[in-house]
DNA sequence: TAGGAACAGATACCGTGCGAACTATCCCGC
DNA sequence: GCGGGATAGTTCGCACGGTATCTGTTCCTA
């Protein structure tokens, strides 16, 4: 592999999903070992921020996962207690999610904990370099989006 | 503090996250429909940037990846007649990877589309951004894998 | 040199993401 | 109003990641 400004370009894609599989990894591992023993702790992150009662087919693009990855997530969270599926009122189809009291308590102690282990991940780097690379992530992101659902 | 360098500190691991599920995405359909209507194309390409017999051990810590994750990939490349496991002459209980000539074939068209597809989603990012972003997360890179096999 | 720890790889099983196919409901045109 | 296409959610099976455990081999040491 070269070492000039080209292997950047090059290695950019592998770098990207190591980095997202060791990432997941590590703040899975902290979250769930303190706080909740189960995956799905995203969707109440999620859930906790946006603050409103969402359709899953609205969180679902939000995450930018799938409906069915996320039915049963929420399958889960939904036996645990933390989230509710309620009926909308407009749409029979459609479910408006909720989270429960528990869930909300839920969701404060794993934000806590996430902002901790993140800012243990990102310590040594500073804010100008993040916000670079974050916005350059966004574009790039944007892009991706743009182009799963348009045309390839 | 800094609200708004905060910002990217705080959403960095979620659009990680994301951004790696959408690149794989877009990397997989571009590969799978062209060339490989396979996943495990990533064990080739590291084959054969490696360019030597590697022991399913090197390659899985290479991939960043455990071993019994790599196993499959081989089973799946060995039945497709792309990799072979020779026997180490030295240690009875490793195994020596080698492309074979349609690997090697195989890996060559797919470094090519590769690079096209990732030339394509990173046009317009100078490489001076690309660099600097690269190398930040060539550094948080490296502080996960020494997290995982260290202490925590 | 016999015995046990360490190690390479394989196997079994679980979690999380996806797409395809299905059900129930909505909406649009007639 | 009603038949057909679109939409929200679910179910099912597949792919790929992980851990725990097993087998065979090596290496170290008493």
């Amino acid at each position: 592999m070269r070492s000039e400004m080209g292997g950047a370009r090059a290695s950019f894609g592998l770098r990207l999903l190591q980095l997202a599989r060791l990432w997941r990894q590590a703040v899975d591992a902290e979250i769930q070992k303190t706080i909740f023993p189960d995956s799905g702790w995203r969707v109440l992150v999620w859930l906790s921020r946006t603050g409103e009662k969402l359709r899953q087919k609205d969180l679902a693009a939000i995450m930018a996962i799938e409906g069915p990855s996320l039915v049963r997530l929420l399958d889960n969270l939904d036996k645990a207690g933390l989230v509710r599926r309620e009926l909308d009122t407009g749409d029979r189809r459609a479910r408006r999610l909720v989270l429960t009291p528990a869930g909300r308590e839920a969701a404060l102690a794993i934000e806590a904990r996430l902002t901790a282990v993140e800012a243990e991940l990102l310590a040594g780097f500073s804010d100008e370099e993040l916000a670079a690379c974050s916005a350059l992530l966004g574009r790039l992101d944007q892009r991706l989006q743009a182009r799963r659902g348009g045309a390839g």
